[in-house]
DNA sequence: ATTTATCTTCTACAGTTGTAGTACTACAGC
DNA sequence: GCTGTAGTACTACAACTGTAGAAGATAAAT
């Protein structure tokens, strides 16, 4: 079984404006990246190398550019990180995850009525 | 505000044996860690001395050997690194976690009543 | 008292990350 | 055809981590 993937900040910015782009040239991340946080060009681009080196990214050349394509899922990313939490700090029991969401008041009744649904309903084929 | 706390694995380890213990010698704290995973005995030392100078832990000289207590709540951190979760991979959006865990079917629909009960029920204070 | 076991503190080292400068290359405009 | 511009690839570097050995201090055992 492949590594479980934990990503950082950053990485998972670039992640993200890959998922939502499907493919982007360095440019293209860039821009998007920087509209949330501040960061040299070549950063952008050091990052996308590494995370392709890490197998998380493919690549091509096209033209002058290269043409990054995510190679894992946006819900694979979140699967491994949210069970390496629930591992890490609450040794694998996520009912106790559960419980600090409440207990903090971050998620509100309704999302739990909405939870509940979601559960009940149809099969949460997503 | 004093920067939000993220721990790793291995140093999650330490601070549990910590509170567990409420105060511990080095000796104490390594053969708790070392009920679970393997780690030299300096390790173990190197860890609590570098937590220690980031404040998560004080010391005292107790004849030749070195007591720790921990000087941040589990809760704390707890707290910390859920929201340092959330943040980073939901974008703040705790109800996204939460119908994460749903949809893998990390918890259940006990959990969930179990949740929407102690959030109806009193106060939540713990 | 000498030896031995125990502890602590220091030093080390490789890997990962955030961050970015530099140098080289290729295309676009004049 | 020369020059500026935009893009990539390489190199750098400091901080933090996991991991642990070496050296020094001290207490316990004989």
């Amino acid at each position: 079984m492949p590594e479980k993937i934990e990503l950082s900040e950053v990485q998972l910015a670039v992640m993200r404006a890959l998922w939502d782009s499907g493919q982007a040239t360095t440019a293209e991340v860039f821009s998007r990246v920087t509209k949330h946080r501040e960061l040299a060009y070549t950063t952008v681009a050091t990052i996308l190398t590494r995370l392709e080196k890490r197998g998380l990214l493919n690549s091509e050349s096209a033209g002058r550019e290269r043409l990054y394509t995510p190679s894992v899922s946006r819900r694979q990313v979140e699967t491994d990180m949210v069970a390496g939490l629930v591992n890490r700090l609450f040794q694998g029991d996520a009912g106790a995850l559960m419980s600090h969401l409440v207990k903090h008041r971050e998620v509100s009744s309704d999302d739990l009525d909405q939870a509940q649904k979601l559960l009940q309903e149809h099969g949460i084929d997503d």
